[in-house]
RNA sequence: GGCCCCGUGGUCAAGCGGUUAAGACAUCGCCCUUUCACGGCGGAGACAUGGGUUCGAUUCCCGUCGGGGUCACCA
């Protein structure tokens, strides 16, 4: 009896390789075109950081005419949730990552490299187990959990490294015959690789962004196949892109101390190794340490988060980018108007190690993609965001006439306002431009320099009786304040009553800050020209009488 | 603990043997003929640390300290 047997006591129905290698062929690309992946498991939320490796491997693909997929790693079944792939689709969608090849629903696949989900490929694994098996170089392994955990418990008290390897690599030397037996008996079994690796010696890896590393080399026999007939991740790993004709892996860099496994896997297995890219995962700062963004404590760990807070994708992006590849500001500078999709991305100028989450930057991206928006897609953003999110805002938006003319304040010229960094800004930004949301509340008023309630109503009638126009330009109404403060005794320029502050009550400024506190209640406004022109004359009659009161 | 990676202003970061050590966000001041925002100009603010190597180290080497990752029938 030899591997052979063994083999097909193991895994007796499983196909030929060949048959895989021929049908999944090498792919017909240009040169240099790099297939790549996004491989998450569907236990949850996308991760901000799931949606920045995507973001990288897509544009990467895009670049070289190479091919992005979304393939499931579905092989921990206890971790899984209900719809995890729908949600991990959509949430890519939102992003607007748009994957060539892979899952595009619970069930179903686009491509011609799959099945794009793990749980699907079973089959696919076990050949290459069993081909392993009939070369000597994986075995079964009957060793129970708890005489694993007894092992490591020798090892941690003994104060030697941990694992199943060398000497304690028990069923590495049970003989053929001897397994068989044990497996015809129905002995419990899983499928170990054969590590022809070394401890003491060392192994060259060139990742693209982490440099060269060295490792000693791996001598574990690591699980390929578990109890439940599924691969490890591994295994899956090295099969799947293998398979996929994958160029390059690009992954979080918590894989990295797995690398020297992953190649003596390629390497046993026969398969030529892809290239690695390790990304820095992204951190938040907690109580001075640095830690990766965490599912649990971490609401803004959740793409979903950004959906909820109303950030532009557009922000979020190029936010991700920012982190990538530093350059991409300078650019982004020098290239004002175009797409992302231009930006060339360089795996090798990622930083090598993990970037604080900085909300504030985001933010700051969000005021500026958004003033670059015109009124319309403002609406239509804000809109969407507040069917979902806020319902109060969109009874306000359902007067799309009159929003558009607010959002139109300062907008579409050379030095756009940027006053919104998110959705969920707009409602307190444009509430007040609503007679009945401004009229219904008891408004406070705060006027700043003049504040007797007699010099308030003098200013509030006298403009409305003798100067408000609602057809003059610009420059006829500021004229019409200055007019305005003159008649009434106060400077009609700023820097006049800077020089002689005995002979004024107060400036021009301040008239036309009771002006503007009259009409909405806050001393900070966008251009209460424009203001005026949106609101137009009934409303202002009717704020001003409010305010008289 | 073993192994691996990293350490430039508050944050993201260029620079990689000789630089006045870029830039962005944040912060402060001034200007933008009346607010705020935008924009412009300017300010403050950094090479973790100790040894080497060198004519010269932020850049190279070693140690220390600090941070991160990893050591599952999880990915």
């Amino acid at each position: 009896m030899d591997y052979k047997d063994l083999a097909n006591a193991i895994f007796p129905e499983a196909k030929e390789i060949t048959y895989y290698e021929e049908k999944y062929p090498e792919r017909n690309l240009k040169e240099g075109a790099i297939v790549t992946r996004f491989a998450p498991s569907p236990t949850g939320f996308v991760h901000i950081g799931g949606l920045y490796q995507s973001l990288i491997a897509r544009k990467l693909a895009n670049q070289t005419e190479g091919v992005f997929i979304l393939r499931i790693e579905d092989t921990d079944q206890k971790r899984e949730v209900e719809n995890g792939i729908t949600d991990i689709v959509q949430s890519l969608d939102r992003f607007g990552i748009d994957p060539d090849e892979g899952m595009i629903s619970e069930t179903e696949g686009k491509g011609n490299y799959g099945p794009y989900k793990q749980s699907m490929r079973k089959e696919i694994y076990q050949s290459y187990a069993k081909y392993l098996i009939e070369q000597g170089k994986a075995y079964p392994c009957f060793c129970t959990p708890e005489e694993l955990e007894e092992m490591r418990a020798k090892q941690e008290a003994a104060k030697i490294r941990p694992g199943y390897y060398g000497v304690w690599a028990k069923c590495r030397n049970i003989t053929v015959e001897e397994a068989i037996e044990k497996i015809n008996n129905g002995e419990k079994y899983i499928v170990r690789f054969k590590s022809p690796g070394r401890e003491d010696r060392k192994i060259k890896h060139h990742d693209i962004i982490k440099g060269n590393v060295d490792f000693p080399e791996n001598d574990q026999d690591i699980v390929i196949i578990k109890a439940d007939g599924l691969p490890t991740y591994h295994f899956a790993h090295a099969v799947d892109d293998h398979l996929m004709r994958t160029t390059h892996v690009i992954r979080g860099d918590e894989w990295l101390s797995s690398v020297p496994l992953h190649l003596q896997l390629f390497h046993e297995l026969g398969f030529k190794a892809p290239k690695y890219a390790h990304i820095a995962p992204i951190m938040k700062n907690d109580n001075g340490n640095k830690r990766k963004l965490s599912k649990r404590k971490d609401p803004e760990a959740a793409v979903s988060y950004y959906d909820e807070m109303g950030i532009p994708k557009e922000a979020v992006n190029e936010y991700l980018l920012n982190i990538a590849n530093s350059n991409f500001e300078n650019w982004r500078r020098a290239n004002k108007d175009k797409s992302i999709d231009e930006f060339e991305l360089q795996l090798n100028k990622m930083s090598v190690s993990g970037a604080l989450f900085d909300m504030v930057k985001l933010l700051d991206v969000g005021k500026t993609v958004i003033s670059k928006f015109t009124a319309e897609e403002v609406y239509e953003n804000a809109f969407n965001w507040a069917k979902v999110y806020d319902k109060e805002l969109e009874d306000m938006l359902q007067d799309k006439k009159y929003a558009l003319k607010i959002f139109g304040i300062e907008r579409g010229n050379k030095k756009p306002r940027k006053d919104i960094a998110k959705w969920s800004d707009v409602k307190e930004n444009i509430e007040y431009m609503y007679d009945d949301k401004f009229l219904s509340k008891e408004q406070e008023y705060p006027y700043q320099v003049i504040n007797e309630k007699e010099d308030v109503n003098k200013i509030l009638d006298l403009y409305i009786e003798k100067y408000y126009d609602e057809n003059d330009d610009k420059q006829q109404w500021f004229d019409k304040i200055k007019e305005l403060a003159g008649e009434l005794g106060y400077a009609k320029e700023v820097k006049e009553y800077k020089a002689n502050p005995d002979a004024y009550k107060a400036h021009v400024g301040d008239v036309s800050t009771v002006l503007r506190v009259a009409l909405t209640g806050r001393t900070n406004t966008p251009d209460m020209y424009e203001i005026m022109q949106v609101l137009g004359k009934e409303s202002i009659e009717k704020r001003f009488e409010v305010a008289k009161k």
